[in-house]
DNA sequence: AGGTAACCGAGACGGTACGTCACGTCTTTAC
DNA sequence: GTAAAGACGTGACGTACCGTCTCGGTTACCT
C-alpha cells in the first residue's frame, strides 16, 4: 500500500479538471483525522462515535458521512501512515532472513496501541462484509503479498518446501501473530517475538 | 468443559442451602436460550440485543440482567452444548494421527453458522476483556488444552519437535484456522480443511 | 371542554385496574409542560423543539415521544389550564347580553401571548390533519358549541334571525375575531373589542 | 394587482443604465417557478424546501436564494398569475349585487388547490412578520381594498348601515370564510357558498 | 397459617448515537 | 457579476437500545 488514502483522489498532478462546485476543506478532513486519533487514545474503535468525532473535529456529521462510509474508513484513513508498513524486499539477504526480519516488523507495529487498532478493525469486520473488505484492502492484504512473495522466494532457493500453496504458507506464518494479537493476554510478548521467528522458518522448511 | 453454564450453580442435587424466596424460573431461562438461538439465525451476535431477546422469550430484561453479564454470555449460554467438543484423544492412534483428527473435527465444527458465531465472540471480546475472559473459558481454554495435551504427547513420542514450548506450538497450529476463519472469504473451504492438518503436523515435526 | 387532558385517563378514581409496569412518571410530565411553558415565552411554536423541550425539561426524548404524538399536542397541553374558557351561560340574561359577553371573554383572552399561541396552533394545523383535528378537540370545538348554543337561544327568543343555520351563524361571529388575530397588525385592539361585540349582535338580529 | 412580481424590478424597458456583468437568467427564474408549481401538486408550502426546488429546477440555491428572501415569495410568485383577482368594480350593478358577485368569485377561487396554496401562506405568516407582510401585500391587501370599496359604495347609497367603519366591515364580510377556510373540514363547500352571500350582505344591511 | 424474601412480567425512565434532511452560507469554475 | 455545483457547520428529526428503576403479582422458604 502506497498511502495512498481511499477518499482521495489518486492522482490531482497535472490533470488539473478541477469540477465545479466548493471543493472539498483540506482542513476539515485534517481536523477530522486529527480527531479521530486523539479519541483513539482513550477508546476502542467500538466506543467511538462518529458524533463524537465530529464535535471534537468542529465539523457536521454530514462533513464525515459525505466522504467516509462509516467509522472504520475514518480510523483507517487516521492511522494509514502509521500503520503503514514499508515492505521493502531489501539487499542481500536469504529469504529466510527476510523472512525473519519482516515478521519481526511486523511484531513490533502489533505492539501497543496500533495492535489494539489492529485487532479492534479486525474485529469491526466481522459482523460487516464492507468493513471486512475495507481492512484488506488497506491493512491484511499488503501484508499478505509481501509475506507472500517472501515465501515464493525461499521456495525458489530451495530453502522453503514446495509443498505449501502460497496463501495457506501466508495462513501458517500469520495466523499465530494474529492469533496471539487477538488472545491480548500475553498477546505479542518479547519472549514470542524472539522465539517465533525461528519457529516460523522452521515450519516453512523443506 | 462438561456442558455446564455459567449461570447456573455447579449443583443443586442435594446441597440443600436453598436461601428464601422464590426459586429462578427454569421456563424463562429456557425461553431466554431459545429466543437467543432462533434470532441468531437471522442476526449477528453484533446486532442481537438484550431487548430483541426479551420480547422475542417473553420475558423482562431485568430477568436476562440478573442472570447473565451481557449479550455475550447468553450467547454462549445458547450455544453451549452446540460448540462443545468432546476432545475424546481416543484409542491407539499416534499423536499425529490424533492431531489430524482433532483438527478435522474443529474445522467441520468451524464451519456454517457455528464458526460465524464464535468468528462473532472472539470479534466482540476485542473490546471487552471480561467478554474475553468469557469467550476462553467457556470456548478457548479447552481447546488449547486439548491440543497442547497432544503436542506434549508428540513430543514426547519424539515425533514432534521438543523446540517448541507447547504456548506456541498451540499458537501456531490453531492461528491459521482462526485466521481463515475471521478472513471469511474462502475461509476454511474443503481444500484448506483437506490439507491444512498434514503442513501443520509438518510444522510441530522434529 | 373540562380540562381533561389527552394524555391522562379520564378517570382512576375507582377502576383500579393499574396496568403492569413502572407508572408513568408524573414528575417527568410536568417538567416537560413546565419546560415547554418556559420555552414558549420566547419562541414560537414553529421554533419550538422536542429536542429542546427534553433538554430543558431534563427529560429522555422518548419520554417525550411516549405520550405526545407530536410537538402540538405537548403544547396544548402545557396550555390547557391557561386557555380552557369556563363557559358558564349565566344567570337572567338575555342571549344578546351573554353572546356580548361571551364574545368580550374570548377577545381578551385572545390577546397577549394566549393569542399569538392560538394562532400558531391554528398554523400549524394546516399542513398536518391530525394536528387540526387535536386543535379542533382541544380548542375551537368548545367555543364553537358555547356560541351555537347562545345563538340557538337567541333564535328561540327571537332575538337573532331564523335564517342562520348555526354553523355558519358560528362562523359569522368567530370568522372576524380570528381574521383580526392573524392579521397581527393591529389585531384585536381595544377599538375592535369594543365596538365589534355590538356589530356582531347587530348581524345575527332578526 | 397587475401580475407584477416582488423580485422583478417594475421596468426594464428603456432605461438602460444596464449595470455589467452577466445579467439574471430569464431561463432560470422561469425554471425555479415551474418547478415550484410542479411541487406544489404534491406538496404543502411547509413541505416544499428551496433544496427541492433547486434541484428539480437545474438551479443552484444561491440562485433561489440571490432573488427570493424565502420560500413563501418564490411561491407566491409562482402563483402570482393563477391567484391574482381582477377586482373589476363593473357595470351598472347596485353594491350589494357587486358584493355578492366579488364573494362568489372569492370563494370560486379558495375551492381547491389554490385554497389550500393560501391557507398554507397565511399559516406560514403566522410565524414570521416579514411573511405576512408579503402575504398582505401580494393577496390580502388588494380583496380588502376591493371589499372595502364596494363596502363604501353601499354606505354611500344606503344600503349597508353607516356604523359600521370599513375595517371591520371587511373583516366581517371575509373573516368568516377565511374562517371555514382553515377549518377545511367542510370548508367552503357548496352549501355555504350558496348562503353566505346572502348572510353577509344582511349583516351589512343598514 | 403468615410472613418474608427473591423472583417475575411489564414497561417507563434518562441517555447516547444513529443516519438523514434542510437550512443558509461559502467557495470554486465557467460563462 | 451571475450562474451551477456542491461542500460547509448547524440543528433537529424520529428511532433503537442501553442499563436502571418501579410497579403489581407470584412462589417458595421459614417460622
Amino acid at each position: 500500500m502506497q498511502n495512498q488514502t481511499a477518499s482521495l483522489p489518486v492522482s490531482d498532478t497535472e490533470s488539473s479538471a478541477r469540477s465545479a462546485g466548493r471543493p472539498r476543506s483540506e482542513a476539515s478532513r485534517l481536523a477530522i483525522l486529527d480527531a479521530t486519533r486523539r479519541l483513539m487514545t482513550h477508546t476502542s474503535v467500538r466506543d467511538l462515535s462518529i458524533e463524537a468525532i465530529a464535535k471534537k473535529a468542529g465539523v457536521g456529521k454530514t462533513t464525515i458521512y459525505r466522504w467516509w462510509p462509516n467509522k472504520v474508513a475514518v480510523v483507517i484513513e487516521a492511522f494509514a501512515e502509521q500503520l503503514d508498513m514499508h515492505m521493502l524486499t531489501a539487499g542481500n539477504e536469504t529469504p529466510s532472513e527476510n523472512l525473519a526480519r519482516q515478521l519481526d516488523r511486523l511484531m513490533r507495529q502489533l505492539r501497543g496501541r496500533n495492535g489494539k487498532i489492529i485487532a479492534d478493525l479486525l474485529a469491526e469486520a466481522q459482523s460487516d462484509a464492507k468493513v471486512l473488505e475495507q481492512f484488506n484492502q488497506f491493512y491484511m492484504q499488503s501484508r499478505r503479498n509481501a509475506f507472500g512473495q517472501t515465501i515464493l522466494n525461499g521456495q525458489k532457493s530451495g530453502e522453503f518446501s514446495e509443498a505449501l500453496n502460497t496463501e495457506m504458507a501466508v495462513d501458517m506464518i500469520l495466523g499465530p501473530i494474529f492469533m496471539r494479537l487477538m488472545r491480548q493476554e500475553a498477546g505479542l510478548d518479547e519472549a514470542f517475538a524472539a522465539e517465533y521467528p525461528v519457529m516460523a522458518i522452521h515450519a516453512l522448511s523443506a
